[in-house]
RNA sequence: GAGCGCGUAGCUCAGGUGGUAGAGCAACGCACUUUUAAUGCGUGGGUCCUGGGUUCGAGUCCCAGCGCGCUCACCA
């Protein structure tokens, strides 16, 4: 990690200090201003003297490796087996049985404990998400491989070859023969029981809570799952997987807010995608009838349990359907992802059991009335949608019954009811349910509703109380949409910066003619949420967006009191 | 952006009403040839998140800030 040219990313400093900020912002190490100077010519960035004296330790031991005739970095291991094959193979087998076939094995490791017992002694290996114990003694590795042995520390990565046996408390375990060094951890690893528990630390470090804790990499393992479910169901179905730019002129085909970067040659200011949306769709009436795509969004807006800076969509499209055939086809995708992935459509999330073969379904309008809360007086009425005075009543009504939500009289009728939807709907829909038909004034891509013009058929689908999927009969009309982004326009006029920007291209692709067509979003880091009982999207993120650790040097000096 | 909680050794955590910092694991040394949170004896290890204030004296009390978590708001 450490270079010593001011270079960082082909950026070049001509002022060091510079440097050494954006690279401790970077995260790749952490700047402590002055003492820096000293560390930067050591050969690795401590975080304490303890650390150092470590390192310091198992360099020595590495030179005392090599005395042994031991490669300190050697660069393959032939394994017969991985540590999860031969517990498939192997965990049924007996002590006897073990003894008379004598399964001699060769597997690697990285070292989690250690048991020396004097002239003999156990270790624990783990990898590929297992453990298998090991078992040396001096007179089956000689005096060399046990003096190997002893310069052991956990974490290291090591290769043993030897024969498979159960122990007196009939634990599977190698026999060691020969044993090799592969990899030392110069750090020392978290305490052995209790891991690493630190929540900050756990993603900040995420590649020591991979290997401290089993169930982070079932999670990771799981995401896998999910997306090869995903690639199989519309692969099966005839739909193309596209990728399309995620720098992008104008940053369209949702409400969102979004990055900025910049094209040196160009010289142009590009946005990070809040959606591949209006790029689909031009594949669609460029003849692609079902195309789909799994990547990732920006969205520059807050961090929650449920919201990170990037996260990953799947939107795909097909021609001639409309957001009724939606609805039966993202059922169906649901419950085949979860048996793809879990062997059972049942999940549970915060405690409470989902099943994701049971699916309702309410119109939005029909939520409202159905979760209309006891405290907020008279349920409303279907005709006091119809007008912005019956939706500035119910709003009155809930508010005065102490329920906050974010209600614009000067906004149209449309964003308040989405409003009072979320206010009162959301938190119930636990299990798996959809809402269909939005306001028109929410929805500047959805095809109108041919009886209700100030409706639009589109439908969110909600799982353990938040939305994973948004989904429409798309507008192909070009006059209809010019005129839907013009009124965004206005409505960002007005304020509302994630109201939709005009893009004319995307109007003129219609113009061509878009057959009719159905889409839909799923925000795959919530479904893996819901599929693997993660309560916090951060927990289904490899690396999550953190504010950069910078130390004291790199702080806003405190006024003084 | 707001409220609540947390921040002490590499890790996991103790430290009533202020009196100068502890345990377990990890590390180092010794013993131990079927252990498994191995065991026993010994040693080293601290910017108590940062800055300021009160006080004879602050890990502890007060103020400000930083980081993280949770809840709410915005959002998917």
């Amino acid at each position: 990690m450490l270079q010593l040219p001011c270079l960082l990313r082909g950026v070049e400093f001509h002022d060091r200090s510079a440097m050494y900020r954006m690279r401790a912002a970077a995260g790749s190490y952490h700047y402590t201003g002055s003492a820096f100077q000293t560390r930067w010519k050591e050969p690795f960035v401590y975080e304490s003297d303890f650390e150092q004296s470590v390192f310091e330790l198992r360099r020595d031991k590495l030179r005392q490796m090599e005395a042994l005739g031991q490669a300190s970095y050697p660069n393959r291991f032939a394994a017969s087996h991985t540590l999860p094959a031969i517990h498939a193979a192997y965990d049924a087998a007996t002590g006897e049985q073990l003894e008379q076939e004598r399964v001699t094995v060769a597997v690697a490791g990285r070292l989690m404990a250690i048991r020396a017992q004097g002239k003999a002694g156990f270790a624990v290996l783990q990898q590929g998400g297992a453990r298998l114990q090991i078992y040396v003694r001096l007179d089956a590795v000689g005096e060399q491989g046990f003096a190997l042995y002893k310069l052991l520390d956990i974490g290291d990565h090591i290769g043993v070859t030897g024969y498979l046996f159960r122990t007196r408390t009939g634990e599977l375990t190698v026999h060691v023969d020969t044993l090799t060094f592969l990899s030392k951890a110069m750090l020392p690893l978290p305490e052995k029981y209790h891991g690493l528990a630190d929540q900050e630390l756990r993603y900040r470090q995420r590649y020591v809570d991979l290997f401290m804790n089993p169930p982070v990499r079932e999670v990771f393992v799981k995401r896998a799952a999910v997306l090869r479910a995903l690639r199989k169901y519309f692969d099966s179905r005839g739909y193309l997987e596209v990728e399309t730019p995620m720098m992008q002129p104008i940053a369209g085909g949702a409400a969102a807010r979004p990055f900025v970067t910049h094209h040196n040659t160009l010289d142009m200011d590009l946005y990070l995608r809040i959606a591949p949306e209006l790029y689909l769709k031009r594949l669609v009436v460029g003849g692609l009838d079902r195309v789909y795509e799994i990547n990732r969004n920006f969205r520059n807006e807050g961090i929650s349990t449920q919201h990170n800076p990037e996260f990953t969509m799947l939107e795909f499209y097909q021609a001639y359907a409309n957001y009724h055939d939606l609805m039966y086809l993202t059922e169906e995708l649901i419950q085949f992802v979860a048996m793809e992935v879990n062997g059972t459509t049942k999940t549970t999330f915060n405690d409470v059991e989902i099943d994701l073969a049971h699916w309702q379904r309410y119109s939005m309008r029909e939520a409202i009335i159905h979760f209309w809360p006891e405290k907020a007086g008279a349920k409303p009425e279907m005709p006091e949608f119809a007008n912005a005075d019956g939706v500035r009543a119910m709003a009155h009504r809930l508010r005065d019954s102490g329920t906050y939500f974010a209600f614009d009289d000067g906004a149209p009728a449309g964003n308040n009811i989405a409003a009072i939807f979320e206010a009162v709907a959301e938190d119930h829909l636990i299990q798996p349910t959809i809402i269909y038909d939005f306001p028109l004034s929410v929805s500047p891509l959805s095809k109108q509703k041919p009886e209700e013009p100030e409706w639009v058929e589109r439908f969110e689908f909600y799982i353990g109380g938040f939305e994973l999927g948004n989904a429409f009969s798309e507008l192909n009309d070009p006059v209809e949409q010019r005129n839907r982004f013009a009124q965004q326009l206005a409505e960002r006029e007005r304020g509302d910066a994630e109201a939709h920007a005009m893009d004319e291209d995307y109007v003129r692709a219609l113009g061509f003619g878009l057959p009719p067509t159905g889409g839909e979003g799923i925000g795959i880091d919530r479904l893996t949420m819901i599929l693997t009982g993660s309560r916090s999207i951060r927990d289904v993120i490899l690396f999550p967006l953190m504010r950069p650790q910078a130390k004291d040097a790199e702080k806003e000096p405190a006024p003084s009191a």
